[in-house]
DNA sequence: ATTTAGATGCAATTGAATTGCAATAACAAA
DNA sequence: TTTGTTATTGCAATTCAATTGCATCTAAAT
């Protein structure tokens, strides 16, 4: 079955190259199914890395450069992660349901979160503003359940945190 | 009235200082009035170029540290608007109620958007998960009325439309 | 006034991302 | 299948936002 799936999208690429013009290129398909079967968001070293392990000659301008013509397209998405990680970026390919990025300041953790009030917001935009959503990038900081539990230096109060200042410099320091 | 209320603020970010056993110096409290008295959003150049007509000895590294700072404080948020623009990020005085950034993808412009859904999602975040949001970042691509009447090109379709890559491409052009 | 740890400025450096260009290869048309 | 066009690639050099090391300075507690 996750065959099928898979096939299927490399299809849908094909198609989505036909349509734009785009060649599809060893290198391009190779980067795609990489975004596509990753279980988690690669910043573009790992990109390069897994791809040069199977495409050795592989260069990290095509990277970026078909990380670029992918997100044009709309089929990968790019995230900072808050930054939380240093500046890079992350690329995830589009999911067919958008969701947010959620990470926790405390331990680095990163999950993703899906509520119904996401889609609340595009219609908002499209019926107060007349703004047509294509995509929207939805990045949340502040304290996970476990941290919460675990350091009660954190105090929830009014609803919104403060970031902890301290919590944060240790971290810096940690790496 | 205003200056009431820029007192009030450089009060809050004395207390905060306090608190955080961070010094009050010249060039952090410049750094934050910029920011607190701009319409827009303003990158680290910009900022550097503001702080230095007022105080010419001022350093890049100070802006940045500062900003990381005013980050962790809690009292400056860091968009990157997309990137639309370039890699670099921009910054803005945190604002009472959150906002989403929307960008259109065709003419470039960058508007501020507010709904109740956003407070939805976190409280989603804190009743599901057990998360408490200490911020949020809502950015948000797609195409404005004004570009959607005069460019028919873009199609509205199912919900969400697909970027234009040829606008893109075009964008790109005019630089 | 003294102390001291946080903050600044300067210079050098990092590193993600981009650009120029010649060579290559995808793919449409013959 | 062969050919022609042009998107794409790889390499090297480069850009530029952002960071680091370190000596000096200064905010602010005592």
């Amino acid at each position: 079955m996750p065959l099928v799936r898979q096939v299927r999208r490399q299809g849908g690429l094909a198609l989505l190259a036909k349509q734009s013009g785009l060649r599809l290129t060893r290198q391009r398909r190779l980067i795609f199914s990489i975004l596509e079967s990753a279980q988690t968001h690669l910043n573009a070293k790992q990109i390069l890395e897994e791809a040069q392990r199977i495409d050795p000659g592989i260069d990290q301008v095509t990277i970026y450069r078909n990380l670029a013509v992918l997100k044009r397209l709309g089929v990968v998405d790019e995230l900072d992660l808050l930054h939380l990680q240093g500046d890079q970026h992350y690329y995830e390919a589009r999911q067919v349901r958008a969701h947010s990025h959620v990470a926790c300041l405390s331990c680095g953790k990163v999950f993703e979160f899906y509520t119904p009030a996401m889609k609340t917001i595009d219609q908002a935009l499209e019926k107060e503003c007349g703004f047509t959503v294509s995509f929207s990038r939805i990045e949340i900081g502040g304290y996970c359940a476990e941290c919460r539990k675990t350091q009660a230096a954190v105090s929830p109060s009014q609803g919104r945190a403060k970031p902890a200042l301290f919590r944060r410099l240790n971290r810096v320091e940690q790496k």
